[in-house]
DNA sequence: CTTGACCTTCCAGTTGCTGGAAGCCTTATG
DNA sequence: CATAAGGCTTCCAGCAACTGGAAGGTCAAG
């Protein structure tokens, strides 16, 4: 199979998938053309990578998840923590988002947004931070 | 003042206050020994750009807060755009990582997390996403 | 035989810094 | 006055995870 088909059933860019394997984590054999040659095992890896991308997970972690899901011996407690310490992560990226939409979206409620000058958006973030005395 | 008394007074590393003017952000002049020399108004400026970035603003939507901070004749509509445009991305941010989050959550909550290779994160990584027949 | 769709490689750019090397400049201490 | 520590300078490289584009080989159809 050939990587525009690939792209199609994956739903993965071809560049990606060149990219996927520039850095190991596929490995498709070569026709005598020099083109990638995918089999269905190939497919399916490179799906298991775009659905875990999909939920976050970084490439390292894509790669241990892929090396875990290659090993028939592996213990479950093993996937559960990768898993784990992402998710804490997003849970502390939205957080952060969180405080910034809510001071965001107290500065966007406080200014006119009309032809004139005074800007309480711009007024607060030239000042320095300051605390009620 | 040099440039390490601008980054303790504005909480921005050195290298990353010489980035930025290096992409034309700020414009500190230079004394006879090649130093940069920074002005209460550009640690001002330093600090402003600080608290944009860390309210998650882009470079350039910094670059244009700033342009209207700096124009005395601004119209606080176009700060207020340039604020609700970046409201909406992180709320979209937010909503993607919602969706992340419950996904994982339900998948290490299933998952026995123990020495049995079966695992319901990778099952579920491996599978065609398939909705209820 | 040519056209057009694929495929290849390689290089560069994205965002926003961050680290490090090599080398001046300044200040404090012996 | 010499020297060592620290601050400053520039430049180069690299991070993550691709993405775009150029230049060129390959293949199937008409």
């Amino acid at each position: 199979m050939n990587i525009g088909d690939v792209a199609e059933r994956t739903g993965l860019p071809a560049k990606t998938i060149r990219y996927y394997e520039e850095i190991g984590l596929v490995h498709p054999l070569r026709g005598t053309n020099g083109y990638r040659s995918f089999t269905d095992a190939h497919v399916h890896k490179l799906a298991f990578l775009g659905r875990a991308r999909g939920l976050g997970f970084s490439i390292e972690e894509c790669r241990a998840l892929l090396a875990l899901y290659e090993d028939r011996g592996r213990a479950s407690a093993d996937v559960k923590r990768i898993a784990k310490t992402h998710l804490a992560e997003i849970e502390e990226k939205m957080k952060e988002l969180s405080a910034m939409r809510d001071t965001l979206a107290d500065l966007v409620e406080k200014c006119a947004g009309d032809h004139r000058p005074d800007c309480p958006i711009l007024k607060d973030l030239s000042e320095v931070g300051q605390d009620a005395p």
